[in-house]
DNA sequence: GTCTATAGTGCGATAGAC
DNA sequence: GTCTATCGCACTATAGAC
């Protein structure tokens, strides 16, 4: 067993290893369907204990119960399956901005805005942070898909009508700070209400600062 | 190429996959020689790249310009690579902690160690936030070694005299924020200076909140 | 829709020449 | 102290029976 998991097998493969990721085209990021979705739950919670370059297919395949074999044909490759799984948890935020969005205020959207984000960081934990962590992930979405329209959306809400650099750091790092602070050791401890609280609480502080 | 690298070859061997992590006795955090250095230097790159279980022993050897089998003169394993480099960027932290306790006062104390945590952020970026953020890493970390003594040190200097559970929040929240916030797409398109400067003013919002 | 069987490749790790 | 060569194994992915 290892660091990494256990004796080892984690890298790229083939032709031109290391830093360029050919994703080829958008895979589809079209609704799972039942049994797409049963892959993805599982390799989340594989994917937070092993991280996503340490788990291999045999070890979702395990998870769920089922073969190798019985996810590619749900999914053509460990690319798609990690892809979808990123995308799913990144729709869980996306739904959460989207009700915000239909609030009276913007004072009230705000508010729903950050109980949303921290009541999804505490339930999800590193199912979550995870994968939304991975270097790999964070190049791809960092100018694919709908990840930064999302942001964006995300920006307005918490953030209205300051279009400055600087609120990015601001935003950047409410965003880190939820979903990080759940995954420390020191939060591991604690009762799911006082962290609830306290990271309502500590979030309000960053985007109430004065400039 | 894949999601995680390329096609892929990523995970746990042997007997007892999954989630138990047999580390022997702690791999001797002893001062590493230039070429275990150099080693260290390589590892945490491409892992920045690639997430720990993403990168082989041969990316980190390509990294360098030495073979596979000089890495292995130097560590016994590729665990052996991953620890040290995790106890090489941990040592960073513990070096400007103890900088922080030679403060006159409870309070320059708390300056020096928020200016040397952005610091450390802003300089160090992924190759510091990849690694120590790696769940097998964390999980580790969170019952091993000097992680415990340190993070105790750490929550003294920012927040004295506070031994309240909540305030463990506050502190996994700080260190999240400014380690997880530069690692952000948001943030890595503002000059570093900007970034340093925002946050450590909002490092002090979350640490001077009221209770 | 799930299986077995297998191809083909790269992995971590070792042995031993230099 | 760095090399070449190699072992045995687990990996991703495919083909095709049921």
């Amino acid at each position: 067993m290892g660091i990494t998991g256990k004796s080892e097998r984690l890298s790229p493969t083939g032709p031109d290893c290391g830093e360029r990721y050919g994703w080829g085209v958008d895979p589809a990021a079209s609704s799972p369907t039942a049994a797409q979705s049963r892959v993805i739950v599982g390799a989340l919670e594989v994917f937070a204990r092993n991280g996503v370059g340490g788990t291999s297919l045999q070890m979702i395949a395990d998870e769920i119960g089922v073969t190798k074999a019985a996810l590619f044909y749900q999914y053509r490759s460990k690319q798609e399956i990690v892809l979808a799984a990123a995308e799913s948890e990144l729709a869980r935020l996306d739904d959460v901005i989207s009700a915000a969005e239909t609030s009276a205020s913007a004072g009230e959207a705000r508010e729903v805005m950050i109980a949303g984000m921290v009541e999804l960081a505490v339930e999800r934990g590193r199912r979550m942070g995870t994968i939304l962590s991975d270097p790999v992930i964070v190049g791809y979405f960092a100018d694919h898909g709908g990840f930064r329209a999302t942001m964006q959306r995300l920006r307005h809400v918490l953030i209205p009508d300051d279009h400055r650099p600087e609120s990015a750091v601001r935003l950047a790092m409410v965003i880190a700070a939820v979903s990080g602070a759940v995954l420390h050791p020191f939060a591991a401890g604690l009762d799911d209400d006082t962290l609830r609280r306290e990271l309502r609480r500590l979030t309000h502080a960053v985007l109430d600062a004065p400039d």
